[in-house]
DNA sequence: GCAAAAGTGTTGTGTATACACCCATGG
DNA sequence: CCATGGGTGTATACACAACACTTTTGC
């Protein structure tokens, strides 16, 4: 068994990482749809765009610092949020883990960006780091094929929106075009919409219905562990 | 940003855990299937069955630090490894983030097992603690989800099987009976299988023939990222 | 010849795809 | 009246579930 204390030269004890420790950060993935198309939040970092990290300190969750993060991304609008995968990369003297999260915000929500973040279009998004760039792939993987068998899309849009709007926002993230007749059967035969019943009439053509999420379907998680969603605790201000 | 290192009282510079560092350690559900059900290796910890566990030294991958823990339980076969989930638990003073493997060894792998750990039922495991439960839990479930659309049963049998026994490494996993046709049926429609040409004949019936999945298919991964599959680093005895 | 597991097809039901036209509005 | 996007139905192919009998062997 390793010693985990030590004295120092005034006699305190300090905790020792033995050097054989590796150190933990959580990097989050935030993507948004813009008219621009599928936009992802970085912020620089050695003159170069890299993913928003944190370190959690002491008895604080894995969760609570990827929701912190966010925080400081935008601001504090419902949001979505998933464990993507932890990586290991880095090595001796450095090596870190790195426990990646997924997260979309509401298009309004990133308007007004108020963190350190920048909006990059995903597919100019300039050169990252190599683990950065793994950990985009596959959470733009793991995007597209959640819309395929989950909600999530919904958490992309405003509280209420058009089927259109909808639609489109598959197309960007799918980078393909869709069947108009097709997808609105399968929202529909999904049932987790409901009309408010006001419409929206903008430009010279017919307006359009107006739907939103069914309340009892708003947190719709399907194949996150019931464990990933424990209590975030309230941990020091940082 | 913190200080990482200190000066202890003999003058030697030492690694500090900022006390706000969690601790990282690995932790393995390694299952498999014998005659009297799903099992899964567990080794006593405090008096009670617990996951196999390790924690990493710095420069050593997620991956690595799987793979030894599997070896230190089972004999050098081929074997499936997956990464499931990270999960931070314990508070100050002990907070530990732990990343969580689902790993199926073959029966007969299983059958000599050299290491500490031994075999539970999935069903009457004793008490584990609330962490392990939950990992338990969720590999159970990601294992069962599996099922459905990947190859991974196959490596819950020896290197040849006949179709019998492969629907009853389903059955006993997914704790329900399944139709023979239907099964058989999407079995050779996925068309990794291939038949060895030889047949078993064990009891008074008709004999089996025998299959072998497809050399091409052997190390399916499906929707794990590709980094997933990052290099097993050699790394200092242990 | 009988017990015991291996092996094999058909039918219905639901789900996904391809595809083209009318509707309501603004200007 | 026309340009623009909103909204709707049908025919076809494919995947999945239910279901029962014949084959080959050991004894």
């Amino acid at each position: 068994m390793e010693k985990l204390t030590a004295v120092d030269q005034q006699g305190r004890r300090v905790r020792l990482c033995p050097n054989s420790v590796p150190r933990v950060d959580v990097r989050l993935v935030l993507f948004t749809v813009r008219e621009s198309g599928l936009l992802i939040a970085l912020q620089e970092r050695d003159g170069r765009p890299a993913l928003p990290r944190w370190t959690p300190i002491l008895g604080e969750s894995l969760d609570a610092v990827a929701t912190h993060i966010l925080d400081d991304q935008i601001g504090s609008s419902e949001r979505y949020l998933e464990q993507l995968y932890s990586i290991s990369h880095g090595s001796e003297g450095n090596g870190t883990v790195s426990v990646t999260y997924l997260s979309l915000a509401r298009a309004e929500a990133a308007e007004t960006s108020p963190g350190p973040a920048t909006w990059f279009n995903v597919n100019a998004p300039g050169e990252f780091s190599s683990v950065d760039q793994m950990i985009v792939d596959y959470a733009l993987l793991r995007l597209r094929a959640k819309l395929g068998y989950t909600a999530i899309a919904f958490h992309l849009l405003p509280r209420s929106f058009t089927l259109s709007e909808l639609q489109a926002v598959y197309e960007v993230v799918l980078d393909r075009e869709v069947d108009k007749r097709n997808f609105r059967r399968r929202i529909h035969a999904a049932g987790l919409l409901e009309a408010t019943g006001e419409s929206r009439r903008e430009g010279s053509h017919r307006p359009a219905r107006l739907y939103r999420l069914q309340v009892a379907h708003d947190t719709e998680t399907y194949l996150t562990p019931a464990w990933a969603t424990q209590p975030v605790r309230k941990v020091a201000t940082r």
